[in-house]
DNA sequence: TGCTCATATGAGCACACGCTCATATATCAC
DNA sequence: GTGATATATGAGCGTGTGCTCATATGAGCA
């Protein structure tokens, strides 16, 4: 150490909880196959077997991802008759998911 | 499939290209190590030895965030002899960083 | 009751990731 | 030049993750 001006902010760092959970929620974007399910989801309810229809994806896959987001509840579910329907569940989510969007567009 | 109501959706899907970009993009925020170290270069230029000082990390394990979050251009690094000085480099990030952590705290 | 369709879930595997350790590079002081 | 300090980087290790495959659960229908 040698600088010594890190003094001046090392006492208003995140603290390690909220560094924690801000990272769990990113990392839950942070890849595609979720990406791409929550964009959908995004826009309408569908069924697993929709989604993973319209995704290219195993149904397996798409439920193991889909108990993920549940988990966190970043999406809502609701059963009719044999379907369940899948939803986003979070304004927030949602809103991070546009502004990086954005991000990632103005980066062409 | 059965219930067909995701025809009305399908065509509007974000592309593969950008979902990959997107979720890219959150991967990097989507470690608590580089939540903090962001959170750090946020709020002021520090060089990596005060870096892992305060942040009671290795300077390896610093340097090497350093230089993933620099491939990404997130960080810019300004050498001033011995010492090499990181700051946040990309608007954007900061803002989805700031609304990442509202979400987190709005959650408690 | 059986049969089919829709979803969930556990096990296992291949791969990615973040760290440590050792070492290389670079700048300053002498 | 030598030595000390600051940073970067490659190899290797343990762990996490996203998938597949097989199977379980559950609803509708005959």
């Amino acid at each position: 150490m040698s600088t010594r001006s890190y003094i001046t902010i090392q006492d208003r760092l995140l603290d390690d909880r909220s560094a924690a959970a801000l990272a769990e929620t990113f990392k839950v974007l942070g890849d595609p196959t979720r990406v791409r399910i929550l964009d959908a989801l995004a826009r309408a309810e569908v069924a697993v077997c929709d989604l993973a229809d319209v995704l290219g994806l195993t149904q397996s896959a798409v439920s193991h991802q889909l108990r993920l987001l549940r988990s966190m509840r970043l999406v809502r579910s609701r059963r009719e008759g044999r379907h369940i329907f899948y939803a986003v569940d979070d304004d927030h989510i949602a809103r991070l998911f546009k502004q990086g969007l954005e991000h990632v567009q103005e980066r062409r």
